[in-house]
DNA sequence: CTCGACTCCTGTTAGC
DNA sequence: TGCTAACAGGAGTCGA
């Protein structure tokens, strides 16, 4: 699904829809509008402009206008950007492997007669605009120890639904959050606020190399526990069953014998 | 503050 | 073969 990183190749993606006039503007899927946000709106903003900058925050992608008007999209679980019918990503993890234009949510036409649309089949992503970014954390690509320190600092909750929270770090998924506590040999379950010193800055490292890693490797399921998170699946560093459990809401997979 | 339970949504798949 | 129910998990709400 879509995190951090795809949302980045969406961001790259949409560079090359900067700077062309927008004609035409379908919103028809009125659920897909989030906020205050009206399909007369988002005409009366978009129609013969052009966006100027693309930029995201975490799973967030923005697309400001000339005007200063901004244009937040959501992806949720299954949705993709597509900028002149393509889209940055092929293979999107619990998504569908069929890609169907009935599935565009909110287009955009260019008068050059290119298109900018969200294809997202499950309709949980949505397009606001101007929305409100002042809640989130840092983004997963920016944070550093002492914001990473900090919010861990804070909180009794266990440490990966700390890091899934939105408004601590943006960014990050359930994929990621998984591969990420892997890698750093700690329990998903643990208490935020009991790492020690040493484990913060394991966890930072492998918070970085992770997402560095995965971005260059071509997104969130990229990662080395990717193909054994499922029921029965092994750890591939020692060869454990995986737990299979709920941390924070969501399916989670750890290893017995290492991450603790 | 934190939790689980519930909601939204729908394509895919496991199981009968 | 065909159906149903569970599952996926991003994000929000609500009551305990």
């Amino acid at each position: 699904m879509p995190e951090g990183i795809e949302v980045e190749y969406y961001r790259i993606s949409s560079i090359c829809a900067l700077q062309r006039k927008i004609r035409r503007i379908t919103a028809k899927d009125l659920y897909f509008l989030k906020g205050e946000t009206q399909s007369e709106q988002l005409i009366a903003v978009l129609k013969e402009k052009k966006f100027v900058e693309s930029r995201r925050i975490g799973k967030l992608l923005l697309l400001d206008t000339e005007h200063g008007e901004t244009v937040g999209i959501r992806f949720g679980m299954t949705g993709r950007l597509l900028v002149d019918g393509k889209s940055s990503i092929d293979n999107l993890e619990y998504s569908s492997a069929r890609n169907n234009p009935e599935w565009d949510r909110f287009s955009l036409e260019f008068t050059d007669g290119g298109t900018l649309s969200i294809r997202d089949p499950r309709r949980l992503g949505g397009v606001e605009l101007n929305p409100d970014t002042s809640l989130l954390g840092p983004d997963l690509y920016e944070i550093n120890g002492m914001q990473l320190g900090t919010l861990l600092k804070e909180s009794y909750r266990p440490i990966k639904a700390r890091l899934m929270d939105q408004h601590q770090i943006a960014g990050l998924g359930n994929l990621l959050t998984d591969e990420i506590l892997w890698r750093s040999s700690l329990d998903p379950r643990r208490s935020s606020n009991s790492l020690t010193q040493i484990e913060k800055r394991r966890l930072l490292y492998h918070l970085k190399r992770t997402v560095l890693q995965l971005t260059e490797r071509g997104g969130s399921h990229t990662g080395n526990l990717q193909d054994h998170r499922l029921r029965g699946g092994r750890c591939p560093k020692d060869g454990a069953i995986l737990e299979r459990h709920k941390v924070g809401g969501r399916t989670t997979y750890s290893c017995p014998e290492h991450q603790s």
